[in-house]
DNA sequence: TATTAATTGAAAAGAATTCTCATTTAGCAC
DNA sequence: GTGCTAAATGAGAATTCTTTTCAATTAATA
């Protein structure tokens, strides 16, 4: 998934390709790691100085609302954001809060789940494993 | 898990057992599903309406270090808090927000995860899914 | 009952998110 | 290119959630 590919998404569901936009999921698509608003507005902000929060939480919206952007939550509350590409979850670092993607996810609990409830329309799921990191557990030591 | 247990239990740590935390254990003991710090307040409030929402969040924070409740982050970025009883995960409704929870985990994955990090320390994990129970379901239809 | 440190209520402060509205602008028709 | 219009934006106000502050209260202990 590049750029072109979701600018293209963009269009045509009849959004307007604002720089703002772009500058933001240029800036998704370079991160390595879920940002919260903040951070992603931060990003967005080198390049243009004068993109508010606002915009940058009423994109996520859209992005959330098109399929193009996963909110995750991790311990603590924070919500962070990022592209959908390949379904992933997370090692939380409750430290630093750094984070590092694994690929494969509990599909033995999601059927056992499904099958005992089949009333409920099931539309997603997530799992996170957190803890302490390497670096972390040194600094305390 | 009974309300002298808890008392206890806090007692032994040397905190004073004081009517506002007695209870907001009894109605997190009465609680069925997770509660929000709000509507943990209101339920405080029936019986004693002048407790605010700082000596809730202070109480549940002390309950949490105790390893008395746990918070669980639901989708959409809401804190709730339960009892430690016995480790549990939700089945949560978009709709509605009502919470069904149940009883397993997945073991396999988090054995796989810990494997493959060996440098991180675990100390836990969420898990939860979501989407439309039959009632919201037969509300849309 | 007197003492004391922990706890509380009330209110202020902070942080995160959403809303409002006047202004700007991308996309489109001419 | 020029103008039109609905969509999008910036700036800030407003909400909501959570933490902090501090003077007053109170549970525990002697
Ligand atoms: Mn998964
Ligand atoms: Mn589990
Ligand atoms: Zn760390
Ligand atoms: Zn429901």
């Amino acid at each position: 998934m590049n750029l072109s590919d979701l600018l293209t998404g963009l269009k045509e569901k009849g959004l307007k390709l604002t720089p703002q936009r772009q500058q933001i999921l240029r800036v998704l698509l370079a991160a390595e790691q879920p940002l919260s608003a903040k951070e992603l507005g931060m990003l967005v902000n080198r390049r243009f100085p004068n993109v508010g929060l606002g915009t940058v939480y009423r994109t996520l919206d859209t992005l959330k609302q098109l399929g193009l952007v996963n909110e995750t939550v991790f311990p603590g509350g924070g919500r962070r954001y990022e592209l959908c590409r390949e379904h992933r979850h997370h090692l939380v670092c409750l430290g630093c809060g750094r984070a590092v993607a694994f690929p494969f996810c509990p599909a033995d609990c999601l059927a056992k789940i499904a099958a005992a409830n089949p009333d409920f329309d099931v539309r997603g799921h997530s799992f996170a494993v957190f803890g302490y990191c390497g670096k972390c557990r040194k600094a305390q030591a």
